[in-house]
DNA sequence: ATGATGAGTAAGCAA
DNA sequence: TTGCTTACTCATCAT
């Protein structure tokens, strides 16, 4: 008396096997075991369980590379913020010391009587 | 004969009330009621599970509003540049018509052969 | 016990 | 059929 010969669906092939396979490689292989119909039916659906925890896999890594990108976009944009505010600052600096050194030549004027034109 | 008391765990509360009452209040009710030790089991399992069906969604709320935030903090920072962008142009015109007038107001001087204090 | 989260499963939509 | 996404369930961790 041999062992029976009950393989599961699940001894035919590893899991890694089932998920690569080709549709129609696979149905060749079922034939070529002689599977039945049940066992058909059961192959296929652990196929595309497989392939369904390998969708969510894939969906969990896309949903943290896309969070991933918005806080290294917000980290350079803060630093763009940050060096544009010293960036403003040092032109208001120029800017006031521009209008203080052209004050001071148009009141140099004023004082020594040296009428300006118009627009001065 | 009447019909089997077979009330299963499902029909002597529903699940909003399940999930809703307070331990001290379920532990009375399933003593009032005389349920056995596997229905006691099976209902603060079902009570964990509906527990468990609200954490995954507040999780999922949680993180799409996260999602949100960074979003909307995006626009926000980028409207803040675009912004920045305009006044140091702004600032920039401002410092040349400053640098010209200055300019013209000093070869004024020079032309009119006056003597500019040191620093001028 | 309660709450949060990662991973797997199934349903349902889209291509 | 394939791939993606959502909701659910369970395991696990922390409080």
């Amino acid at each position: 008396m041999h062992s029976p010969c009950n393989l599961g669906p699940n001894d035919l092939m590893t899991d890694d096997e089932l998920v690569s396979i080709s549709v129609r490689d696979l149905n060749r292989t079922l034939k070529m075991k002689g599977l039945n119909r049940d066992e058909i039916i059961r192959m296929k659906q652990r196929r595309r369980t497989l392939k369904n925890r390998g969708y969510a896999a894939s969906c969990r890594v896309k949903r943290i590379e896309q969070r991933d990108i918005l806080d290294t976009d917000k980290v350079v944009e803060q630093t763009d913020i940050e060096g544009m505010v010293h960036c403003t600052q040092d032109l208001k600096d120029e800017v006031d010391d521009l209008q203080l050194k052209y004050d001071a030549l148009r009141n140099f004027a004023i004082q020594k009587k040296i009428e300006l034109p118009y627009g001065f």
